[in-house]
DNA sequence: CCCAGGATGTTGACGATGCCAACATCCGTG
DNA sequence: CACGGATGTTGGCATCGTCAACATCCTGGG
C-alpha cells in the first residue's frame, strides 16, 4: 500500500520528503529560519537542487509542512499531559507545562509555527485549530460558562506561549532554563506566581 | 552639528538611513520579514542597490536597527504608561497594557524584535535590556523581595508578550482585536481573568 | 509477462538577491 | 581652495527560488 519508507535505489531516494523535513529542521537550528535554503536541504538529502519541488510546491510550503507537524505534536503533547487528570485547573496547568516543554524540545518547530507570515494565509488558516480547541475547552472548564470562551482561551494560552517565546528567544536569564525539566519548573513557578502574589 | 536631515542634492540622499528603515518596515508589513530585500529598500528610497551598505553592514544589521528602535519605543511606552501611578499592581498592569498596545501599533517592529535569530548574538545581546529591567522592577514591586526577581519578571512578561504574539500571528479570533483600543480591552480582560477565575 | 504512464530525480536556465571592489561625487575643514 | 572622508554608483560574483525539458524507475492493466 503505502509503506512510508521504500528502498533507495540510487536514483530514487526512498523517502525524500521526510529527509528534506529533517534536513530543514537541522539547518534552521543551525543558521536560523531566515537563511534556510532549499538547495542546501537538497544537498543534505543527497539529491539535486530541484528534487524538493516534487514534494513541496515552494520553500514556504516546506515551512508550512514543518508547522503542521509541530501543531500535530503539540496537540498530542497537550492531550497526553491532561490524560487521566480530572481537576480542571490541574488539566489546564498540565497543558501549559506541556506547552513549554514542547517548545523546548522542538524549538525549530515552535519557531516556524509562529513565524509564518500572513502571506501564507491560505496555507496557514486553520493550522493548529485542534490544539487551540483543546486548550479552549480546558480553559472554559476552569472559568465556567459565564466567561467568553475566546477570552478564556486567549488568557490561558498567553502564559505558556509568552513564556515559550521568551525562552526560545534567549530573553530568559540563562541558568533558569538549563534543560527541559528546568523549563517545566519555571513554567510551574510562573503559573503559581499568577495564582499567588501577582494574581489575587 | 548633526541636523538629522540634510538637504537632498540629487546625488546624496540627505537622510538615507532613516529612509531605508522606513522602507524596510513598510516592505516587511507588506510581504513579511522573510522576503525583505535590501535592493527593494534601496529602490523605494530612490538609490542604487549598493547604497544601503554605506549605512548598514548587512541586511541583518538593518533588522537589528529596527529592533533597537522598537525596544527604545517599548521602553518609552512602558515608562509613560506607568508614569504617575504609584500602586505597584496598577503600574504592572499599565505596563502590560502598554506592551500589547505597542505591539499593535508597531507590529513590524515587534515581530523583528523577537524574530532575530541567535546568529546575531553579538548584535542582539543586551538589546532591550532597559525595557526588561523596567518590567522587572515593576514586577518585583508587586511580588515583594522574597520572590526570585527573575521569576517575577518572566511571569509578568509572559502574559503581555504571549498575548501580543498571539494577536500579531492572527491566532486570536478575529473581531476580538479590531483596533488598538480593543486590544487594550482584551489585555485588561486577560489580566483580570488571571486575577479571577483562572488565578486564585 | 510486458510495456505504458505516472511518480520521482536530474540538468540547465533565468531573474533576483546579498555582498564586494573600484570608481564618482560632494561636503566640510585645514 | 584643495583635499580627504563620507556617501552614492556601477559592475560583478556566487547563490538562491523556480521553471521547463528530459531521464529513470515503479506499477498496474492487457
Amino acid at each position: 500500500m503505502a509503506p512510508p519508507k521504500k528502498a533507495s535505489d540510487g536514483y530514487h531516494h526512498g523517502d525524500l520528503r521526510a529527509a528534506l523535513l529533517r534536513a530543514a529542521v537541522e539547518l534552521i537550528a543551525e543558521h536560523g529560519v531566515a537563511k534556510l535554503s532549499l538547495r542546501e536541504c537538497a544537498r543534505h538529502a543527497g539529491v539535486s537542487h530541484a528534487a524538493p519541488y516534487r514534494h513541496f510546491e515552494s520553500k514556504d510550503a516546506l515551512l508550512v509542512a514543518i508547522a503542521e507537524e509541530g501543531f500535530a505534536w503539540l496537540h498530542e503533547a497537550g492531550r497526553a499531559a491532561m490524560d487521566g487528570l480530572t481537576d480542571p485547573r490541574k488539566r489546564l496547568d498540565a497543558y501549559g507545562v506541556a506547552y513549554v516543554r514542547f517548545a523546548l524540545e522542538h524549538p525549530v518547530h515552535h519557531r516556524v509555527m509562529f513565524t509564518l507570515q500572513p502571506d501564507d494565509d491560505s496555507l496557514t488558516a486553520g493550522l493548529g485549530r485542534e490544539a487551540f480547541e483543546l486548550l479552549q475547552a480546558a480553559a472554559v472548564a476552569v472559568t465556567g460558562p459565564e466567561v467568553d470562551p475566546r477570552h478564556a482561551a486567549v488568557a490561558a494560552w498567553s502564559i505558556p506561549h509568552g513564556l515559550s517565546m521568551l525562552i526560545l528567544d534567549g530573553r530568559v536569564p540563562a541558568g533558569l532554563v538549563t534543560d527541559e525539566d528546568a523549563a517545566e519548573d519555571l513554567a510551574r513557578a510562573v503559573l503559581s506566581l499568577w495564582r499567588g502574589p501577582l494574581g489575587g
